[in-house]
DNA sequence: CGCCTATTTGAATCATTTCAAGCTAAGTGG
DNA sequence: CCACTTAGCTTGAAATGATTCAAATAGGCG
C-alpha cells in the first residue's frame, strides 16, 4: 500500500545514515525500480544453494531472519532483521546462496533487482560506501553472535540477545524506554543462541524471578536494564551505531572520531 | 625480503580469482604503495575499540587470527587467515575496530594504507568487486562458524574445523593430499570452536583412536577424510571457492553457473 | 468447543567443564 | 652437556550446565 517514493525515501535515509550522499546519488536511488511484496510468516525468501539471480529486499514492515541448517537438520539463526534493513547485501556479488533467508513475521518488502543495485553501486561511490558499511556492520554482528554462542553461558547469551535487540529497536525508533516487541518464540530464541527451547524457557524464568525482566505475550519489559547488561557483558560498540563516513576516499586529515 | 612487485603480483592474482581485471586495474594495483612488516607470534595487529587510521595487511607468510573477548576474558577466535588473505577488509569503512587481529605464527605482511586502498576501490570497480566478494566470503565463513559452534557437538565442531582448513589450505596450495600443517595449539582450536582445551584434547584423542586422523607435532594427517567429512557434515559451498564474477554490472543474460 | 502452537515443569541422562596433577619436548643458561 | 624452565599435551575424578523425553498447561482462533 505504501507509495513507492515513500519507501525509497526511507532507503535514502538509511544510506545517508552511513555515508553522506550527493543530490545525484539521491536521485539515482529514488529512480530505482522496486517491486513491493508481502511474505507470510516462515516463508523462505532465499534458500541455501540456490542460484542468485533475483533481488535484494528492503524490509518495510515485519521481521526476517537468516539461518543455516546442519546436515542433521539443526537450525542456527545467524541474524535477525528489522524494518529498514537491507536483506541480502551479503549475497550481492555471490553466485550461490550460502544461507537461508526467511520471513519471521508477516513481512512487507521492497525488492530491488540485483542488476539495478549493482549498477547503482558502480555509478555512485557514496551509495556503494553506504552499502559496504551496512554489509560490514552485518558481519560485525555475526562475529558478536559467534562470541555470544561460543563463550557465554545461557543467561549471558539470552541477556545479550535482549540487549542487542533493545539497541537496534531503539535505533529504529521501535522501542519505548521500558521495552519493545520481541517477535520471537522461545524456540527461535534458542536457535539464535544455540540452546534448546526448554532451556531458554528455564533461563528466562530465572531472569523473571530475579526481577530483571517481564514478558507479556510478545512484549519484553526491562525492569533493570543495567542488571541485564551486566549479565550479558554488553557493549554496543560492535553495532557501529554512530558510524558515518563523509569521505569515501579516506583522505588523511579528514579522519574524525565519532 | 620478497620483492615488492612479487607481492603485488600475488595480490593481483588473488583479486583476479574473484573478478576479472582490466590491464588498467592490474596497473593500479601494482602501483599500490606497500610496506612490508614482520609480526612475532601472538602480536596484536589491531585492537578492538581502536580508531582505525592505519592499513590493511596482505599476508605473505604465516597465519593470523581475528578474535573477540567477553567482559570476563573468554576468547572466541572468529576467523583464521592464511598466506594470500587480505586481513581487515572487514574494517575498511569503519571508524573503530570491532574485534582484535592477532598474528598466530611468525607472520610477514604487506601493509597497504587505507586511503590508498579506498582510492583504488573508488577508481577501479572491478577491483572493488573483487574485494567486496572477498569480504562476503569472509562473512559467509563467520556464519558457518556460528552454525558450527551453535549446533554441532564437540566431534562435529572439530571435524568441521579440520575440513575447512583442508579445503582452504588446498586452495592455497599449502596442503598435500594426505594432510597439512595446522599451526594451532589445542587451546587455540578450543577458542575457535567454543570448547575447552581439555575437551579438545579428549575429542582429538577419540578421532585418533578411531583411525580417522593422526597428528605428529603440527602436521595433521587424514586417514579417512570421508569419515571426517561425515562427522562434520561438511560441504564446501560456503567457501565459494569457485566464485568469480565477470561482470560487476550483473547484466541479465550474463548470469552463469559455476 | 476443539485444535494448534507456544509455554511450562519434572526427572533422568549426557556432554562438557573444572580442577588438579603428571608428562613430554624443546629451549635456555650455567 | 646437564639442570632448569616453560608451553603444550595428556589423564582422572567430580561437578555442573544443558539436553532429552514426556507430559501438563495456557492461549488464540475458527
Amino acid at each position: 500500500m505504501t507509495h513507492t517514493s515513500l519507501i525509497l525515501e526511507r532507503f535514502v535515509r538509511k544510506m545517508e545514515s552511513r555515508c553522506s550522499l550527493s543530490p545525484n546519488d539521491r536521485e539515482a536511488v529514488l529512480a530505482l525500480p522496486v517491486m513491493q511484496r508481502t511474505y507470510q510468516p516462515n516463508t523462505y525468501i532465499i534458500r541455501e544453494g540456490e542460484l542468485l539471480q533475483r533481488h535484494c529486499a528492503f524490509i518495510i514492515s515485519g521481521f526476517a531472519i537468516r539461518q543455516k541448517l546442519t546436515n542433521v537438520g539443526a537450525r542456527q539463526i545467524v541474524s535477525m532483521h528489522l524494518p529498514g534493513d537491507l536483506l541480502d547485501l551479503q549475497h550481492l556479488y555471490l553466485n550461490y546462496a550460502d544461507h537461508n533467508v526467511q520471513a519471521l513475521t508477516l513481512m512487507e518488502a521492497a525488492e530491488i533487482g540485483r542488476p539495478a543495485l549493482r549498477r547503482l553501486v558502480l555509478r555512485n561511490p557514496r551509495v556503494a560506501t553506504a552499502m559496504w558499511i551496512d554489509a560490514l556492520v552485518d558481519s560485525s554482528i555475526s562475529r558478536e553472535w559467534l562470541l555470544n554462542v561460543g563463550q557465554r553461558d545461557a543467561r549471558g547469551r539470552i541477556a545479550h540477545l535482549l540487549c542487542e535487540f533493545a539497541a537496534r529497536m531503539t535505533a529504529a525508533g521501535m522501542a519505548s524506554d521500558s521495552g519493545y516487541e520481541l517477535p520471537m518464540t522461545q524456540e527461535q530464541i534458542g536457535d539464535a543462541v544455540g540452546l534448546t527451547a526448554v532451556h531458554v524457557n528455564r533461563t528466562i524464568k530465572a531472569l523473571k524471578a530475579e526481577n530483571l525482566i517481564t514478558r507479556d505475550k510478545r512484549h519484553l519489559h526491562f525492569h533493570d536494564i543495567e542488571g541485564i547488561r551486566a549479565i550479558a557483558g554488553f557493549s554496543s560498540l560492535y553495532l557501529h551505531l554512530d558510524q558515518i563516513t563523509t569521505d569515501p576516499e579516506d583522505r588523511p586529515g579528514d579522519e574524525r572520531g565519532a
